[in-house]
DNA sequence: AATGAATGAGTCTTCATTCAT
DNA sequence: GATGAATGAAGACTCATTCAT
């Protein structure tokens, strides 16, 4: 007797959250360059088995990267209709991001390695390309409203935008990298706040 | 009637260091995934011809990478060597490497390429390594020293250490992917140096 | 309660039939192309369970082919076997080839996919030459007969073999990839009797 | 010192051509399932070289038919243009398609692989089809006209041009699988001409 | 008996590297 | 010193076949 619809189903969700999870760790450490052998050895299952779950290579990529985007978008929309003020929001939103950074930096190594391939789809790298201008232009409004309620220092928005995303960038490359120095000595949000302070 | 022996000499020389630099170009874009075809069409030269100069792929990046490394560590030496408060040589280092990393991003992407392939040697990989310790050695102690004469905040030197080379990190990346916006809102050192204001 | 003995035994056979009809279809479309995936869909069943009914996709093949072979084998021993002249008998020969080229040119399309398929097995694809040549014989033999009555024109007739078996060839050819032009315009088997004419 | 310009340009037409006629050879017994290995060992060069010529297999195939189509277009075109009665024309016609499909029935076989395999893209099947009605057109102008002046029998001259154009596709293909009986047998265009014999 | 998840050998394609000229 | 033709190892992807349920 075949195996009950349920759990096909079920073998099928398992099998593709793990195909996710080990490739997102593949790819975030190796990049585009993972291999398909090295997705399946980390799923440890046969590499053919990839295919029927996610047609092409680019395809897992597209999944993973898919997902985050939508986390991201959530986090900006929410920081968006938070209350509180300019500088209260900034420094949620310096702390969410600095934290999910910790986490899990292979998400953002992902993405930058999607940025730089030329080998993928342009209309992909687009995608993310807005999605980064999406975050930039939230951070960019909560700056300016800070330099009105004078939470925030004067001068060029643009600037601190982006010195602050240079240092989210720069600490996801450092988590990956160095990941126990940077478990002992995890940056405060605070001080990232600093560059903020009038 | 054969070239001199000196004309051949210079003619090496002179192909030698158009190779590194087309190699610099290619590497700093495509990363590791430059192809030799790449680099040769750059330098535009026939691919074989780039063999006679260097013994493969790795010996190119090599030498590129052993550059960058001469280039770096002379600059720290000489940041060392300044006289001047702490806080001085805090705000002359942070104007320099910011500046290096607006001119010469690919150099510095070249360093996380190499670090993050597995494909590449280890022992060189580690070599790296060693150069950012360096680096990150220098800067925190004029950081201590700086906490010592006031001239910087109190708190976790390291924290600092890793917020500030994370920035650099970050305006490489930003500066090769979006040259066109950092070029009008490249951010004045000063703004860094908040991060250490006390 | 299981099912009776006899229940399975239907079963099996109505299924080992269904897989051989949509074979049919599928080799005789693709050819050694189809994939198992595409004759499980045909017959809308798993593809796990082909394999319950045979070894392998060669099997399924031979299956096939073998149940050709036996076809024209009567047909063949039909005609020899039948009364009336040689020219007669042709006449009927012809008629029946033709029509049967018209309906089923699959069965025809698939002798001709073996043989040219050298990954299967060579004493295989002898045993269909060598029905060819039964056919080839039977049909040579009625020429001559015919050539000494009269009812057939003079010459090499091997020639005739030849032409007459080409024709037959290529109309199953066009009765797969141009069914409606052949639909339209059926040539009459008058026509090729032509070929005989004295 | 570089090969000169004259003796690369040479190697590469030479083994351009020769690649081509060994993928003729391997194509036309194999059809599309021939490898890339196979052709390469046909040529006896590494089957890496072959993608220095070919940017792909399918390139290889096109090439191939792009030749033959237009051998066959310039071949009708001859004989549209040709001098002398319908009756003459078509024994030309039939004489000339004869000794094309003995001595070179791999590039007919072609035809019909290309024009099966769903996995080719569409535009270059239907390319090919087109150039086949050409021919039908050709050839039933020419039996019209034949009827016209009496050369030819009556009767539906589409019925005439399948049986012909099958004996012709027939022929390929036994000159294909039956070398040696064909070659002792090959029959006379006259026999053919028997069809049209009012 | 039936299902479809899982396996892995085989094929296309790319690209670092070698070699004849 | 220079060229580019030639080689072959490595990786993506397909599909016949097996196996747990």
């Amino acid at each position: 007797m075949p195996r009950t619809e349920e759990a096909n189903q079920r073998i099928r969700e398992e099998q593709r959250a793990k195909i996710l999870d080990a490739a997102m760790q593949v790819f975030g450490k190796k990049g585009w360059a993972a291999t398909m052998a090295e997705i399946a050895a980390a799923v440890d299952v046969s590499y053919g088995l990839i295919y029927r779950y996610f047609s092409n290579k680019e395809a897992i990529f597209r999944a993973l990267v898919e997902h985050l985007l939508q986390v991201g978008s959530d986090g900006i929309q929410h920081i968006l209709e938070m209350p509180g003020s300019p500088g209260e929001r900034l420094r949620f939103m310096i702390t969410y991001v600095v934290e999910a950074r910790r986490k899990h930096p292979e998400f953002f190594q992902l993405f930058y390695q999607v940025i730089s391939d030329e080998t993928i789809s342009k209309d992909f790298r687009e995608r993310i390309g807005r999605q980064g201008q999406m975050a930039q232009e939230t951070l960019r409004q909560l700056i300016v409203e800070g330099q009105a309620t004078g939470e925030v220092a004067e001068g060029d928005p643009d600037q601190l935008v982006i010195v602050i995303m240079s240092c989210f960038d720069g600490l996801s490359r450092w988590s990956l990298h160095n990941p126990e120095q940077i478990k002992k000595h995890f940056p405060d949000a605070e001080i990232i706040m600093r560059l903020l302070k009038p």
